[in-house]
DNA sequence: GTTAATCTTGACTAAGAAGTACAGATTGGC
DNA sequence: GCCAATCTGTACTTCTTAGTCAAGATTAAC
């Protein structure tokens, strides 16, 4: 259970078109500059935030990339199921069966809810967060952390 | 961010001893049968929790594997990190900086403080669970689910 | 003590993800 | 029309994870 690579980087990425404004547009060498990464790689996951909706891009001379919508619109659950797919993908079980057909206990296993759990705790976070909230500092950030209601957000600075 | 293949089979063979009861022992053959891995695989991953300190083995003639002890000491979030890591390492910052030595935005970023409530999120789940809540059926599992304080338990059912 | 069942270990191969390279298509400016 | 800046797509290499193999060490039974 680790993040990905896609998932850090096509975040930072989208956290820096975010940044260049309404309408501000970036070019594949100002956001590999900016964010670190090698060009080629920036446009790998610009490649794949565009397919997923979340950015445009404009070819030729004065082209570049920008926000296909407003932050607020964009809702970082789902940016993450594109970049990195879902914690537990419906068809886990059915990928993680081994030799059988199947997990021997497919009709009544408790290993499966106790993913479900993680994933609704994981959801529970990430569609209630947009592009807006990571545009802001990190403290700022922190605040909106606790009014998620529950104890993920009172936990978080503990 | 995917779980992982050890993470399933660790915890499935984990559960498969703890249906072994107390004092109960399984070989690798059966383990492997029972779950549909190649023995050779059971092995490593048996290795695996062996090393974390869930299991015992006894070699030789009637040798065997069994819960080094008590179903309900053994939390879920540990066994967890032993065979997947965390989700959110302490050193994610530093590896995936790109070229730069660290994340361009360091000492103020928001998309860390998003991590951070995941892993939140994530433990506050795996934490309350042990190895005694999984040796129960799947409804019984759904119902201890929602004893988690907070809307990550209530909201599984929906 | 011999044997057969069992765990132990490190090396090996296969598959997938991370990251790179390069040829091609599009566009604006001159 | 030509050029330079830009995105697009596919193929490639590299690294990590998944899974296998084979030789060795330990123990109970006879
Ligand atoms: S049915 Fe998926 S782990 Fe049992
Ligand atoms: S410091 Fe880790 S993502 Fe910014």
């Amino acid at each position: 259970m680790k993040l990905g690579a896609n998932e850090e980087y096509g975040l930072r990425c989208l956290v820096r078109l975010g940044y260049a404004g309404e309408g501000g547009s970036l070019t594949i060498p100002e956001i590999s500059h900016a964010e670190g990464v090698s060009p080629a790689y920036a446009a790998k996951i610009l490649r794949i935030l565009r397919k997923g909706g979340f950015v445009k891009a404009a070819r030729g001379k004065e082209g570049g990339y920008m926000l296909a919508r407003a932050p607020e619109s964009i809702v970082i659950g789902e940016v993450m199921d594109v970049l990195g797919g879902r914690l537990f993908e419906s068809s886990f079980c059915e990928t993680h069966a081994g030799q059988a057909a199947i997990c021997t206990r497919s009709v009544d296993c408790s290993v499966r809810s106790l993913w479900r759990a993680v994933q609704v705790a994981v959801d529970h976070v990430l569609s209630k967060a947009t592009l807006r909230d990571l545009l802001q500092n990190e403290e700022e950030m922190n605040a909106w952390v606790r009014t998620i209601p529950g104890p993920s957000g009172l936990r978080l600075m503990q």
